[in-house]
DNA sequence: CCTATATCAGGGGAACTGACATAC
DNA sequence: CGTATGTCAGTTACCCTGATATAG
């Protein structure tokens, strides 16, 4: 039940999708940071290794297009990554621009690892909705996530 | 329709609410922050205003709290507020560590303009939803928000 | 020539921490 | 006394810009 002390929002921000997404995306960054933060893991390393795995050697550049990660960002984090043994970083002879990112045994272990960190969190952030309500979320958000797909790159 | 270039996202992420969340927020605050950005207002700026218009006379510290803002940020968005003839601090006699802040009518009317900014980038930000849907995910934030009301404060 | 890749340097807003003086 | 308020200094993760060297 909501705390008795009426501290509500404006009724002007409670009304606002806008904000109330940023709102609950904080909420959620918390309890992700929390988490994450016990085992040394940001966000972009589990956004990186889970396209690694899923989309086999890559370039960088394509690995940031499909996590919504800057390439600058995707460097400094496949730094951390590689120096910890999670993924491999190999010149592409087809392309010598490109680097060819691979996951390792390591990589794919601890991908399942944080994972299962991850799926607690989603438990507590969406505790008050049922399973029913929490696809219909889901549905909604990648509808507009994908409405706005071309709006960068 | 989504553009053909098949740069999905990891089925991973697509299937984690607090990821879909986080980043449809950036996209949120991508289009507010270029619409404000226009007239020179922050997001800070839109929640207190709409605060102090809500809840008259109040202290910096309940503003913070009922927007989610930082004391700290607080006071700084207040200052910006105040340069500008938005909103007045007078001392409060009944408690005087307050700061008793209330809207001037050049900050009621500003108000009213950039909510007008704002309720147009709400509606690009949504654009492929229907009404109801639109009211769906309102309710379902509202929802998930609430139940963490207590977790900070 | 123009574009794409990887990298680096750095900026900016937002969320947060810790400290302090003051007042309840 | 402990707690709340306003203020300030500083930190961090994230998002983004611009520049460069290199390769397509």
């Amino acid at each position: 039940m909501p705390p008795a002390t009426d501290n509500l929002a404006p009724a002007r921000l409670r009304a606002t999708p806008s904000w109330l997404l940023t709102h609950t995306a904080t909420h959620a960054n918390r309890l992700v940071a929390e988490r994450f933060g016990e085992m040394g893991v940001r966000r972009y390393h589990y956004a990186l290794l889970a396209a690694v795995e899923e989309f086999g050697p890559a370039s960088q550049a394509d690995l940031g297009r499909r996590c919504g990660i800057d390439r600058s960002d995707v460097v400094a984090a496949l730094n951390e990554l590689a120096e910890a043994g999670l993924v491999v970083r190999t010149p592409d002879p087809a392309d010598r621009r490109r680097n060819s990112v691979t996951i390792t045994d390591a990589g794919a272990a601890w991908l399942r690892h944080i994972a299962a960190a991850l799926a607690d969190v989603q438990d507590a952030l969406l505790a008050p909705l049922s399973a029913a309500e929490r696809d219909q979320l889901t549905r909604l958000l990648v509808r507009v996530l994908d409405h706005h797909a071309g709006d960068r790159d």
